[in-house]
DNA sequence: TGTACATCAGTGAACGCGCGTTCACTGATGTAC
DNA sequence: TGTACATCAGTGAACGCGCGTTCACTGATGTAC
């Protein structure tokens, strides 16, 4: 017997933290306010009080959180805007965007339930981080000379549609496709009216 | 001295604890799961275990509060519906249903947390409210001849659309108007914009 | 390259707290006679 | 109307539990000489 483990790694458990974090938020479906320190700090290996020499509190893990989110989606989003007409930068940016969803689902089940969720400082960040995201699609839109029937006004609003609706459908989705994937897509079908319907 | 309070009054009690949850629903912003049962009970001068006369446990308060805001707002909705022209039922219902969630706003804090929260059962059962005032709402229409150029499964899209952005209006509405009363204005015109793309 | 040292992410023990839940009980309420 | 009784919503004490946080500490890591 060689015995134990290599105590006091100290190598990259911030990120530790926060993938643990993300995978007891998605297990449970309790929520940030449903998950404890000490249960995070036993899913890495380490001692409750060395949380702290990470953040502060739970609600600093939070937003850390969400602006990882945030930042990699406004740049997957960026990146897929290249097409040049109005249907395909629609489709291609739901497709990124749902695709991104499907291969990070915990990451959403955070923004979509923490979004009204308990803490003031956390829905204030995912509302900045939303708010970013659609700011950004509509003033490219508006440069680019898409969807010129909209003002610049009614372009954000018709993006911030869209972003909510996708935003709500996700615990939706996750709680039927559980049950029944034929309510799932009949969600989904949904969804492509409503899209349709907000661009006319 | 005549000294003090009626103790055991066993009349009503049912519903203030009900009540008692609602007022610590919107006074902590900490959802459902952030209330204990021992505070219910403490705020209506009960003891803890006076709770289980009533429900089995705090989901299942839960569930009776959903219940009992799905039920009247849907009475509220239909008897406002007998305009007759689309615009005008449109107005009416927004109308209506924003005065009520202005007079009942705790109600609407925990539809509007809870919808995405953290008990699959009250998931669930808000799940079943809203289709409920969904699927009326479309038939209703499709039964008075309003927005022909719907069909049946669409007009069911379009409700679904402007319900589902008012619900997630509501966190963001009494975050927003807490700071500032012009960004609340922005998001309700916002609102309007996506009602009008949404209904054509 | 080797050694002394500062830094700071880690440790385990301990704390007080509010929680949900159980238990045997009590006494107010409404009903039957 | 008055009395005996069944029901059941209430009680207070007690339980074990997991929680966040504090503390004095340890020892791995990277740097300066």
């Amino acid at each position: 017997m060689s015995s134990g483990k290599p105590k006091q790694s100290r190598k990259g458990n911030r990120e530790k933290l926060m993938s643990a974090a993300l995978i007891l938020l998605a297990e449970d479906q309790s929520g940030l306010s449903g998950i404890s320190l000490r249960r995070i700090t036993k899913a890495c290996d380490l001692s409750p009080p060395a949380f702290y020499s990470h953040f502060a509190s739970m609600e600093e893990l939070g937003l850390a959180l969400v602006s990882d989110v945030g930042a990699t989606l406004r740049a997957l989003l960026k990146g897929v805007r290249d097409a040049d007409t109005e249907a395909s930068v629609v489709a291609a940016s739901v497709d990124a965007a749902f695709s991104y969803i499907r291969g990070n689902e915990s990451l959403f089940i955070l923004i979509a339930r923490e979004r009204a969720g308990s803490s003031a400082l956390i829905r204030g960040a995912i509302r900045n981080e939303v708010r970013q995201i659609v700011e950004e699609m509509a003033s490219d839109f508006h440069e680019r000379g898409l969807f010129e029937r909209f003002t610049l006004p009614e372009k954000k609003a018709a993006v911030a549609a869209v972003v909510s609706l996708g935003l709500a459908l996700i615990p939706d989705l996750l709680d039927l496709s559980r049950d029944s994937s034929a309510e799932g897509d009949a969600l989904l079908s949904q969804f492509e009216y409503q899209v349709q319907f907000i661009l006319s």
